[in-house]
DNA sequence: AAGCCGGGGGA
DNA sequence: TCCCCAGGCTT
């Protein structure tokens, strides 16, 4: 049947027919690897053996066959369908695949249509550039293959919208030889059965899951067990509530061993948060030690709490100092303080004036503003503006 | 290595 | 809201 070599190298070779080729061969030298000491795993074969024995058997059992793809499978219509369910779900596929079949039937009928033609197929589906990509690899097809997908991962791989994982499917369910995936799916079902850390998306996560991927898939089926884990990710190893007593490899799953499936594959590292600062006064009055408190406007930030008069530069707080008594200056420093919100990083500067008790009796009494003494709970206060008074409040005793 | 593409769904 | 989804390509 399928002519398998186990352990498949997956060097690629230079790609000449790639309109955008680009891949280059890894190459990389020492550093990045060496640093990386995470422990490659080597499988026995007999771990490698009971866990596709159990998959097969589960796909029997309860793997997906009726998909539309699956239907007088072939590689033209397995192709069509994985670059459709790149990052798109299947529910959401479907209906895309039947009208795109039903008017680009084979790879020379797609390659003869206009563009115009196959995008507005693809009109609501998103990812665009799939759909061109699949239309200039169709004339491709028919320019070097006589109209026929090729059957290898490497040759596969040469045409623009084909990585390794959609080679590796079109290879394994439609043509019917061996070939790893790796997708969304089996990365989690990976992550999760060996507790691989790290985020997935990081070069040398995804290394470790391909090396995984070759070693468990089958000699033999290799096809079904492709799908299978796919199926097994998609219905019972799921990102939130995992099914785990219907998981074919839950008696070797690491994770569930350890009592947390969810807490694998590990999230992508959250992005940077945007810094921003902001000056806060803190006006003393010098006879009484009280401070002065600005109420937050009720929407954004803090909103209805308690804080100190704020200010987007020191100048803006310069001014409102001066304001308040001509002799403040110069103001004393006494922070900075950090605090993070869930999209930004706040460091406030506060910066101390010492207020007459003359100056003081001239503001403006109004419901926004009031003067604080220690001890006082004039309502909520932004966590840390509390911080802040409760230390200055202990170095003024 | 990180950003980009995109619409939909779940938590 | 944020994150993820049968990824691949560009910078």
């Amino acid at each position: 049947m399928s002519p398998t070599v186990k352990n498949q190298p997956t060097r690629r070779s230079p790609a000449p027919a790639k309109e955008v080729p680009a891949k280059e061969a890894p190459a990389q030298i020492g550093n990045a690897q060496i640093e990386d000491n995470r422990v490659l795993p080597a499988l026995s074969a007999a771990q490698r053996k009971r866990f596709a024995k159990a998959v097969l058997s589960w796909f029997d059992d309860f793997g997906r066959k009726n998909l539309p793809w699956q239907q007088d499978a072939s590689p033209y219509r397995v192709w069509i369908s994985e670059i459709m369910l790149q990052q798109t779900q299947v529910t959401t596929v479907i209906p895309y695949y039947q009208r795109f079949m039903q008017s680009f039937p084979t790879v020379a009928v797609l390659a003869k249509a206009s563009q115009d033609d196959v995008l507005d197929h693809w009109t609501g589906l998103g990812y665009y550039a799939r759909g061109r990509n699949l239309h200039n690899s169709a004339q491709v097809i028919v320019e070097q293959y006589g109209g026929e997908l090729p059957t290898t991962v490497d040759e596969l791989e040469r045409l623009p919208g084909i990585g390794r994982s959609t080679a590796g499917a079109i290879v394994s369910l439609g043509v019917g030889n061996w070939a790893p995936i790796l997708d969304g799916n089996v990365k989690r079902v990976l992550c999760r059965h060996y507790t691989v850390d790290g985020w997935y998306g990081q070069t040398a996560v995804q290394k470790q899951l391909w090396q995984l991927s070759e070693q468990l898939t089958p000699a033999n089926r290799a096809g079904n067990f492709n799908q299978a884990m796919m199926d097994v990710g998609a219905t019972v190893c799921t990102r939130s509530n995992p099914n785990c007593s219907a998981c074919p490899v839950s008696k070797t799953c690491r994770a569930l061993a350890r009592g947390k499936p969810t807490d694998w594959p590990h999230r992508k590292p959250s992005k940077e948060k945007p810094k921003r600062q902001c000056w806060m006064l803190v006006a003393i009055d010098k006879s009484s030690g009280e401070v002065l408190l600005e109420k937050r406007p009720q929407t954004g930030i803090w909103g209805g709490l308690w804080s100190l008069p704020q200010y987007d530069s020191v100048g803006e707080l310069g001014d409102a100092a001066n304001l308040l008594d001509g002799n403040v200056v110069p103001l004393e420093k006494l922070g900075p303080i950090e605090h993070t919100f869930t999209h930004f990083h706040l460091t406030i500067h506060p910066l101390i004036a010492r207020i007459s008790r003359q100056s003081r009796d001239a503001i403006m009494d109004t419901e926004q503003l009031v003067w604080y003494k220690h001890g006082d709970t004039p309502g909520g206060f932004a966590a840390p503006v509390a911080k802040l008074l409760d230390k200055l409040m202990q170095s003024l005793v």
